[in-house]
DNA sequence: TAATATATGTCAGCAATACTGACTACATAA
DNA sequence: TTATGTAGTCAGTATTGCTGACATATATTA
């Protein structure tokens, strides 16, 4: 019994157009809220992404996000002047700036997450924690590579 | 006995936040290709979304990648005039215009999907077959809300 | 200490992707 | 026939991304 169809070809191209589609769709359910913000799609990255990672340094957040220091910087400058994310020195190396979401940038990443939190969970419910659990598991293992 | 950690809130945010990166990472493995080809990010979801579903019309593609007809259309038309996709007037519905991809689409398709490919089966590799079966049908449950 | 390397920031210009609004052409449906 | 739906187009603008060049502060090395 071939027990490996699951690294077929085929199914491996579905699930990739399923990524993106699930990424698209996820992602542009909190566009009003971003908008009433006066953010768009780069903030959004920025900002959830620094909710991920609190005190992550810049060369980081540029490799996470795949732009150079300047397409971030733009966005960065917008966010931390309108006190959504702060900057602190790096204890350690002095030449490092460590991000933080403010508690004004919490309450709005908060805003932005509930939204984007619905179409989750309501998928979650028709899951077991089994399933979720590999999910997650899969996700990973995607991402560290 | 709790069995619904998975629902949690702090499991939910941190699942959207590794659909980011996964997105992130998986969809720019193939940026050399593309460039090799002019192509960039609007080029390779119109693609891959057309590849997964031959014959759809223009609105759905609009739909489903959630941009504007006038944004679609310049991305849209370089492509048909690269000859990678073409339209067919619709049979039952002589308004709508069906996309599908030429031979040369399909073959420039296939490159970039075999790149995008190592990523994903690298990671499959490393889980048995329940887990991606699990993984396949939780993103679907994401989708279709 | 002096020279070099690293982390970050900034300025200028350009390219790609996306938006709105207005209008046209054609096919279908009422 | 008239109204509606699908697609295409033109013009202008906003956002997000890029490259190259240069500046500043801090850390590391010779």
């Amino acid at each position: 019994m071939n027990d490996f169809l699951y690294l077929r070809e085929n199914n491996i191209k579905e699930i990739i157009e399923l990524m993106l589609e699930a990424y698209t769709e996820s992602y542009s359910d909190p566009y009003e809220i971003l908008k009433k913000n006066s953010f768009g799609r780069a903030h959004h990255r920025l900002i959830c992404t620094v909710n991920a990672n609190p005190g992550m340094k810049v060369a980081d957040l540029i490799k996470k996000l795949k732009i150079t220091k300047q397409s971030l910087s733009r966005v960065l400058q917008e966010l931390i002047k309108d006190k959504i994310i702060s900057q602190s020195k790096g204890e350690i190396d002095g030449r490092q700036r460590l991000l933080h979401l403010t508690e004004k940038g919490k309450k709005i990443s908060e805003e932005i997450f509930s939204i984007q939190k619905e179409r989750i969970l309501k998928a979650f419910k028709e899951c077991d924690s089994q399933e979720v659990l590999n999910f997650k598991k899969v996700l990973k293992k995607i991402i560290n590579n």
